[in-house]
DNA sequence: ATCTCATATGAAAACGTTACAATAAAATAG
DNA sequence: CTATTTTATTGTAACGTTTTCATATGAGAT
């Protein structure tokens, strides 16, 4: 291994001055800097970042805590791609990325503990947001520097977040099947103790609401992720006196089970009944009738949490911020005009 | 920050009994183990891992490289799943998983090299296989430990790695579709520069060959992933003077595109063409149809390659090995009987 | 009682880096 | 041309561990 020492034998300087030729300290002059960087080229030098951190407080780390796996979430397709997003910019300012193994919230409320008082990282993002969340009861206890995605359920104000606009795009996606001639939209939604899902309900209801329209709380839905739920749910809605003609439907994974039902049960989409969605996951262009979905710029999310991060590792006194980032509806065709 | 000194200091022992304590050395008496241990529990102590690392050659990290993003293929719920898989034992372990996050070929070189030169990780595992890698090269160059999970393109003997037998998989599923009556069977596979595929399709013709049936060559589809070439692919066979009754296809998200142009062509799964699949995704058990599928296990993929590493870098001069990873086939209802 | 040997502990060096204080050399001012 | 400031460099002390070597204590063996 050739450490600093190596580089300046080499070199014939000391070894403060070649520490600071790595720092680009613009107290050394540019003849030695070239000499010391050839140097450090010629002898294949990298830095040891155990010995760095030792000394300089900062390990340029940051771990991305994962939601625990009895949260079904984790299928999705949103993980792998935030997780880019963070990757992105940790690469560029040549950080590194450190990955929460946990299995159980215990596991993961365990891990966290050991990064940080093992100082592993120099912050945290937050890749899921729950109440009474024990990780966040003990980074604010010891001040720690970290971002969630989504939206906390507490201290909003105090918690440096980055999220969608998930109230207007409700309503705005609720506005294009209205838009579209549809008056009577119901709305199938994940657990009500998800932000996401109220934050996207209450949108679906304001544009009810400024349409003038009666909102019928037999269409209204919140069911367990996927699957039996997303069945039900569409048994339940088929069952109704009047059916709906629209659906909003919050996650694309849950539309495909919706579909299926709606299939199943002899509905056609869009022809019967017209979907929109939300996220725009890979899925949503491949299924029967495409997805009119809510692009909500999953890779910009992990991006924006990790620059918010690195931010706050530098200095954890900047005032927290709220990042909101934009959407897209992406028109496909699973919407009909409604006459 | 609560160090050893300050344990020792309480428990009036050296620092160097503390030490020991932690690496629950044999030389140290019960009662001075105990005082020492309690002592740690009351100040809070954790190792600060730099500094351990710094002198102990181990860092008990491992880092997991993932493909660049120009694959399609991180779309797939694969990853997510191998890592929960990795992290099991990486937690079971007191390890720690850090992730590449290079974008392109070149960058995770790059990523590649800092960890492997700036001792961020005891070993990697790549979580692809491609021809002519350069990270392959650059880890055998270095005799760095690493594991690969699916099969390595070239020194099959000397690389450890974790795959499927997706050679008696494809031939199995095959085999399903023959026992039901199947006689003209197509496969749509991946590209042809991936194992995986080679594999499931070698599978697929023995299947044929065993069972006495004709093998056309316009029975067999390679494509870019999915989407338009899933497409096309199906277009193509049903262009054919003779359609196959069944198709075997590589991957479940690949079937889902497979699945939604078959039914926008009017053809009925499985009543008028039956789908076999690969990978037992979340999605593989919500489409219209539930798909018979073979579950290749991923979660034990990740597993089985942590473990494998670690006792790699634990000692990087054992001979390499492979490891099976069983599957299962998982019936569902995209199979029918052809008389 | 002396000697050997195991057992339990301590002192000190090392790991590779950064950062502060010190110094030497060069540039500027009076 | 000396006095002062500025610039470039160096020596040294940390950072928190582990580990080697040394040492003290007590138990058996002679």
């Amino acid at each position: 291994m050739v450490t600093i020492k190596d580089v300046a034998k080499e070199t014939g300087v000391s070894p403060s001055t070649v520490s600071r030729v790595i720092a680009d300290n613009p107290r050394i002059s540019p003849d030695t800097k070239q000499k010391v960087r050839e140097a450090m080229e010629r002898l294949g030098y990298h830095t040891n970042i155990h010995a760095r951190n030792l000394v300089a407080k900062s390990t340029k780390a940051i771990g991305a805590i994962m939601p625990s796996s009895a949260n079904k979430a984790l299928q999705n397709p949103f993980f792998p791609e935030v997780l880019r997003g963070i990757g992105s910019v940790i690469h560029e300012r040549q950080y590194s990325l450190t990955l929460s193994s946990g299995e159980t919230e215990q596991e993961i409320l365990e891990e966290v503990q050991r990064m940080v008082y093992g100082s592993y990282v120099d912050g945290l993002i937050l890749l899921y947001s729950r109440v009474e969340d024990p990780v966040v009861a003990f980074l604010e206890e010891r001040d720690f520097p970290y971002v969630m995605i989504g939206k906390p359920f507490a201290r909003l104000e105090e918690i440096t977040h980055v999220d969608n606009d998930n109230f207007m795009a409700g309503k705005q996606i609720t506005n294009h099947l209205i838009a579209r001639g549809h008056e009577k939209i119901a709305f199938i939604g994940g657990s009500k103790d998800l932000f996401v899902t109220r934050d996207r309900e209450s949108g679906y209801l304001a544009a009810l609401t400024d349409a003038d329209l009666p909102h019928d709380e037999d269409y209204v839905i919140h069911t367990e992720f996927l699957k039996s739920g997303g069945k039900e749910a569409v048994e339940q809605l088929l069952s109704l006196p009047i059916r709906p003609t629209g659906i909003v439907v919050t996650d694309d994974l849950m539309s495909l089970g919706v579909l299926s039902t709606l299939e199943e049960s002899g509905v056609q989409v869009p022809h019967d009944i017209s979907l929109v969605s939300f996220n725009n996951a890979y899925l949503s262009e491949i299924t029967k009738p495409a997805l009119t979905t809510v692009d909500i710029n999953i890779h910009e999310l992990g991006a924006q949490s990790a620059r918010a991060l690195i931010e706050r590792t530098i200095d954890n006194k900047i005032p927290p911020k709220r990042i909101i980032v934009p959407y897209t509806i992406i028109y496909r065709g699973s919407v009909k005009e409604q006459k």
